[in-house]
DNA sequence: TTCTTGACGCGCA
DNA sequence: ATGCGCGCCAAGA
């Protein structure tokens, strides 16, 4: 199974790479977004290769994955992740 | 079975 | 930095 690897923020492409799919990253956009309520799956932690959220600004679930992000301690620059606190993007699983 | 849509990614102007 | 187009894979109409 492609678990999401825990403790940091990663993008769509890195997990399908990961899953042996290199050009499966909407793949899992559809997975995550087809996720039972009570997966136990830190989809929050996934986001575009751009940084930002892959939701419409402003909407419910956006919000919702900022906040949850943001009491992880993932800190924003503006709507983009800021990686400075990591490094660098290249640093991902 | 074909067409459209979608939690994506990359290259180019 | 911003917008546009094309490629990828799956699911639903």
């Amino acid at each position: 199974m492609h678990s999401i690897p825990r403790g940091r923020v990663t993008s769509y492409g890195v997990v399908a790479k990961l899953a042996g799919l290199p050009r499966g990253a909407r793949l899992v956009g559809h997975v995550l977004a087809n996720l039972p309520e009570g997966s136990a799956l830190p989809w929050h932690r996934v986001v575009n290769s751009r940084g930002t959220i892959s939701f419409p600004i402003g909407s419910e679930r956006y919000r919702e994955q900022r906040e949850r992000l943001m009491t992880e301690g993932v800190s924003f620059r503006s709507e983009k992740i800021d990686w400075r606190q990591f490094g660098w993007p290249s640093t991902l699983d």
